[in-house]
DNA sequence: TTGAATTAGTTGCATAACTAACTATATGTC
DNA sequence: GACATATAGTTAGTTATGCAACTAATTCAA
């Protein structure tokens, strides 16, 4: 029934996903040194955006991994900021698309490097096998813990 | 210069580490129908003083990746429910050292059966191989990010 | 077509995160 | 011994997270 696959002293270094933390750290750090103003759980929303915009809430809900009323408040900081407007659908009232503003245009091309440069650093000395790996990996993890399974 | 081991639609995510995320809340959700009033923030604190008693906050802080910061506040509310007290230490007293109560003994033996009944849940189908490479190439970003690279 | 169930979004509450500025104690150097 | 520096911990301010309860709009079914 148990397979204990870690040992006991490891399992918490696993579950807190040092590595991830760490990432998203340098790249909040290199946006603040380069000016940005902008946290990384903003530039989620705004990334998701940028490759398809008017999104619901609900949609950008899914997929950044986060409820709705994170975004709800997210939302409302990015709308704070100028970032993004919210326009009712026409078709169905309950619905809020988000919608990039120009002033959010010139934020894509700089955090785009920012974001590649950062996994630059955090990739070093990995292989691409190995990055394939962990990313199938963790995808197999999530999938495990949300898609009921019937073994 | 740039290896850029990610296609772009990819990036966000990795940087988000969606696995532990959502390992995390389903660790979360089993000590709740548990019945356990803990969070796992707390449990990942009481974790490390049941390998080691007494440990002073800023190690605490090393061991759990936080800042000190967040270290104190974790440890006012461990604190409020009586599940450690902060002695003074004898010989620095700069230092805190947190020490378990007796209220806490009895929270070891049931977070870590869920928390290894969580892995377990985690980890279906996913070979030992796989588990090495992926803690592997984590503790290897992590290092990337935490150590000077002086390449 | 009316009433039940579902869906999208908001709000209140509690916990947690990081940064920066702060206090207090300890250390090290002249 | 005295002053500069470093270390341990706290506090204030802002953002973010999850859950649960709520409103409003839509859909489904009798």
């Amino acid at each position: 029934m148990s397979n204990n696959q870690f040992k006991r002293g490891e399992l918490y270094s696993v579950i807190n996903g040092m590595a991830t933390t760490a990432v998203a750290r340098r790249l909040q750090k290199n946006y603040r040194t380069a000016g940005l103003e902008i946290t990384i759980e903003q530039w989620s929303v705004l990334y998701h955006l940028w490759k398809e915009d008017e999104l619901s809430q609900q949609e950008l809900g899914i997929r950044t991994f986060r409820d709705k009323a994170s975004i709800t408040r997210l939302i409302d900081n990015l709308e704070k900021l100028g970032l993004v407007t919210r326009v009712a659908s026409t078709t169905d009232r309950r619905i809020n698309k988000v919608c990039l503003t120009d002033a959010a245009k010139p934020l894509q091309q700089i955090t785009y490097e920012l974001a590649n440069q950062t996994m630059n650093e955090a990739l070093q000395n990995i292989s691409k096998e190995e990055i394939e790996t962990v990313k199938n990996v963790l995808q197999r993890v999530y999938d495990n813990l949300t898609h009921p399974n019937l073994i």
